[in-house]
DNA sequence: TTTCATTAAAGAAAAATTCCTTTAATGATT
DNA sequence: AATCATTAAAGGAATTTTTCTTTAATGAAA
């Protein structure tokens, strides 16, 4: 089948799951002063087999040296890199509750590119209030300061119930990714990219296996 | 092929993947006294073929009936179960940092079958304290405190770094599966169930789609 | 210098997953 | 009562992803 469009994104979403913990592992590496790493490294670290790791590089610019592996070094370069992780973007993020808060602590979010420039909320025993050096405002000031900062992405971390108003809001003031972290599908306009992330899909399936009494890591 | 003990596992983990958001989106249904719901209203729910749900429930004791679906009573009923969510199981939570402290919040946890009946921390400051109603203790009580409880998971949000550690302990004092929230993959003994819950990799996804201005939602 | 073992890379095969097609059932409509 | 349209279910095709196999390169050891 012709595919016009579609054929842009070439790297598998298996293979971008991954490689975040490739460069977790390259940097950790890079630290204890490891120059080179093979691909059977790795694969031993994560648990997978040794050509998947190959595979996944593959799609970077990095080349292996032959019975020596990768350069520690440049493969976190290229793997910052390749993942968007050197190139800060802006995020709103609505609703500063438990989850919120600790998003916005996390010094790990700004690391990979991501800089949670503002947060909101409903409640005002938070509002006024800074998180990690994050503002929290109320959520109708939600549209002055998107237009003054340049911000692409919005994190959702409101109860569920809410998230489609958030959602809602979000895209009208020019966001163009959305993170949720509630259970709730999301409607938004197609060129809108939404990625999901549902903890509670991780407990079911640590559930199945250990009533199945399996043993997998994955 | 013939698979002896893999086949114990027929459930593809994408479609458990999946199932937890059927079963909140049934939830809702039943709270607004809908009665039945069909596939393709599902389907349209989480932007996936409907085909994809009837096979994911196929996979459940629910069956639905021609022209009208899944009764949504019986669904919620159904998944909870399936999921394992009607069971409580008891957990550690070790590391109440930010995003440990955001988990002890999380009702939704209890609500799915997990009960985190207490933390832990090395850091004086915390130790003692209560966080929604769980004591956190100091990381030495961890013996004897797993031998009281029936504990069975552990969830780790220490920092990366201390995740080896903190596994380590956990399998030594009988944990059978494991909630690894750093980014850091653990080395655990093959009968211990490890579940990696990596957020940064769902970032990469992000960034990935919108620097290829793709437009999926998935 | 020669042999050996380890490795990356590329391609093929296998496995897993998603998507499509067909069938049969049945509530709603006429 | 007859027709129609919607739906679940089952099977198979297509696609995606993983695993296996082969090849060539090269550092280390003999
Ligand atoms: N806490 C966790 O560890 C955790 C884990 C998995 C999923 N989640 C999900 O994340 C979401 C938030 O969970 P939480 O535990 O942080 O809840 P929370 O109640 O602690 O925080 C929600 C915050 O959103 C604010 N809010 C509500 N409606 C709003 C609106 N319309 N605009 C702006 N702010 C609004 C509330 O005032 C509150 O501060 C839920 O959907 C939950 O299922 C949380
Ligand atoms: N905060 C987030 O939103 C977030 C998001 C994604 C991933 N993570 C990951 O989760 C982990 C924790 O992140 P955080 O932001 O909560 O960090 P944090 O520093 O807020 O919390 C870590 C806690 O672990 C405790 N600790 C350290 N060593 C310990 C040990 N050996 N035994 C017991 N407790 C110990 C610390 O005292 C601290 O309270 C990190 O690996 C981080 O990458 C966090």
């Amino acid at each position: 089948m012709v595919q016009s469009s579609k054929k842009i994104q070439v790297v598998p979403e298996p293979t971008i799951r991954r490689m975040p913990s490739y460069l977790a592992f390259a940097e950790g590496l890079l630290r204890k002063g490891q120059q080179f790493v093979s691909s059977t490294q790795i694969a031993n670290y994560m648990n997978i087999d040794p050509t998947q790791v190959t595979k996944d590089l593959s799609y970077t610019a990095i080349v292996g040296k032959t019975r020596v592996g990768y350069e520690v070094k440049a493969l976190v370069e290229v793997l910052s890199e390749f993942l968007g992780f050197t190139v800060m973007d802006n995020a709103f993020l609505v609703g500063a509750g438990s989850l919120g808060s600790a998003l916005l602590h996390d010094s790990g979010l700004s690391h990979f590119g991501l800089n949670i420039v503002a947060a909101f909320d409903v409640n005002s025993s938070t509002i006024g209030k800074k998180i990690n050096d994050i503002e929290v405002f109320h959520i109708d000031q939600f549209r002055d300061l998107s237009q003054e900062m340049n911000v692409i992405m919005g994190i959702i971390t409101v109860p569920a119930e809410n998230a489609q108003t958030v959602a809602d809001l979000m895209v009208a003031w020019g966001i163009k990714a959305i993170w949720n972290f509630t259970p709730a599908r999301i409607k938004v306009p197609d060129d809108i990219i939404v990625q999901n992330t549902t903890l509670y899909s991780n407990l079911a399936i640590i559930f199945n296996k250990l009533h199945n009494d399996r043993k997998e890591t994955r």
